[in-house]
DNA sequence: TTCAAATTTGAATTGAATCCAAATTAATGT
DNA sequence: ACATTAATTTGGATTCAATTCAAATTTGAA
């Protein structure tokens, strides 16, 4: 009892104050794009379209797919989502303020965060190119298979 | 006249190099595969399928676009040629031995390569994860439409 | 030459992503 | 409150890269 309320109010306070990002970023926080925020926020799994829009799809029974894209592509032209196209057939969505990498295990096929230990060099001019963003990809196997393996 | 000769014979020095390239990596260079892995060789412009496609089947008729997309996954899985996914619609090869990153210019649209200096550490395991391959992908304006910005 | 395996081909299919016009909702002015 | 305009959502249709699959062709071995 004490805890599922606990629960609720900090759910509140984190809705409100993710309301308060998308304003802060000039987006309407509408209730659909409210929910697929908060939804990216809650699910660092790097989540597909698909994967969205079927978890909100039972809350929201009138969600359409067009407004997840919409929603998703608006967030990435503002840039509080990151698009990622490390799968080679369907992007996947990242709602991560912290610099972070990503690696794809070739066996499980889940892509995992690595925190970035500022490993790669940050100029923002490399050969007379202007940087504006950078993305590190690593695919190989991921310590859960690693272990797997062992045994 | 010389120079024709000096060039025909060059590219033959090159199929037979390609040839065993191709042999080495226990693939059957056939005459298709070999036009292909050739075009990569060429083209360092990072291609998409089509344009592949589109150039050889003006000396190859017959070809088809599922043996160009046959022969790139040939190609990948015995890891001779990349798949770039730096561009959101469609898949880009590349043939490129030397360790480098790719730009892709926000305004023209071109993917460049960067020479890699060692910028990024070269560890093959990071938080327990064995890593098999790196890529990096920047984003921003190339120098060339920087210089065309100025003016 | 003959037969089996490898390779190529093209039509059909899949599925992520986009387009677009209509419907709905929110914002603004009177 | 009401009307009008703008913003947002919706779903069906469309696009197109990529894959599937069975048939045709080519290659290699016996």
């Amino acid at each position: 009892m004490e805890v599922k309320k606990l629960k609720m109010s900090m759910t509140n306070v984190l809705k409100s104050d993710l309301k308060k990002i998308l304003l802060d970023c000039g987006i309407q926080p509408s209730f659909q794009r409210l929910a697929i925020f908060e939804y990216l926020y809650q699910h660092d799994v790097h989540p597909t379209v698909d994967m969205i829009y079927r978890s909100l799809s039972r809350d929201i029974p009138t969600l359409s797919k067009t407004t997840v894209y919409n929603t998703l592509n608006l967030f990435i032209k503002k840039g509080i989502v990151t698009g990622l196209t490390i799968e080679e057939n369907e992007m996947r969505y990242d709602y991560n303020v912290k610099p972070h990498l990503h690696l794809k295990c070739t066996k499980c096929k889940k892509i995992w965060d690595i925190k970035c230990d500022a490993s790669f060099s940050n100029l923002n001019l490399i050969e007379g190119h202007r940087i504006l963003e950078k993305q590190v990809y690593l695919k190989g196997i991921c310590r859960s298979c690693l272990k797997k393996q062992k045994k």
